[in-house]
DNA sequence: TATATAAATCGTTTTTAAGGAATATTGATA
DNA sequence: TATCAATATTCCTTAAAAACGATTTATATA
């Protein structure tokens, strides 16, 4: 049961949601999820680690960059369900449709380098 | 999503998966299921709220009983999706195992009655 | 090396959720 | 109508989660 929850739990938050929806588009480093979010970056941080705790991300380092994206889930069932399912659900509400509008622009050599 | 995280958040504490377990058994009274999950009547009261307001379980009455089961999600497509999925997830969860074990017990006409 | 950058971790505050005792509500029955 | 039983609600306390600035870590490169 605490493999459940711990996915359950990763999903009932907001930012996770919408991390996860923004995943399924693109591979996304951490600089890029908090500015599109307008998050603090220690925010970022810890909401992608709950999400990789729960088996819904994983990510893999390349130079100062980590890459975040969907897992693949062979590890864990209860999360490749909710990722298949999430992929057909709630893709019409404009929070989501603006988030998915907004990743185009968001490209880590611009909004990140500094 | 609002929708969506009413369904994750209510099925992300142990107590109310139990419950969801049980309800997958049969219908069962208030006093019943806070005597078996040997919790307060407020706090089986207020779960169970969370659980109809996310479209998990409906009620109706019956006399001074309010009988609770799961619902049948026509008007939730994601509470319907999770109660499809919760049937044939955990059963073999020796917390889950011993709980249903326990409902034959579980009578309100011996444990609830005053 | 020394420095700079992306991300992780830490420390603190604020917000949200859970638990239960006490009380209110609702319906049955004497 | 007075009382009792089952459930819902309120109130208060405690615990968990979220937010973010500050600091640390890890890696690249001047």
């Amino acid at each position: 049961m605490k493999v459940l929850l711990k996915v359950m739990k990763a999903a009932s938050e907001p930012i996770r949601i919408k991390i996860l929806k923004m995943l399924e588009q693109r591979v996304m480093c951490v600089c890029e999820i908090y500015t599109v979010l307008g998050i603090a970056q220690s925010t970022a941080s810890k909401h992608l680690k709950i999400l990789e705790d729960a088996g819904l991300v994983t990510s893999y380092k390349d130079g100062l960059w980590v890459n975040f994206m969907l897992a693949d889930g062979r590890q864990n069932p209860y999360a490749s369900n909710l990722l298949g399912n999430l992929k057909h659900w709630i893709n019409e509400e404009p929070e989501i449709l603006d988030l998915i509008k907004s990743l185009p622009n968001a490209d880590r050599e611009i909004i990140c380098r500094k």
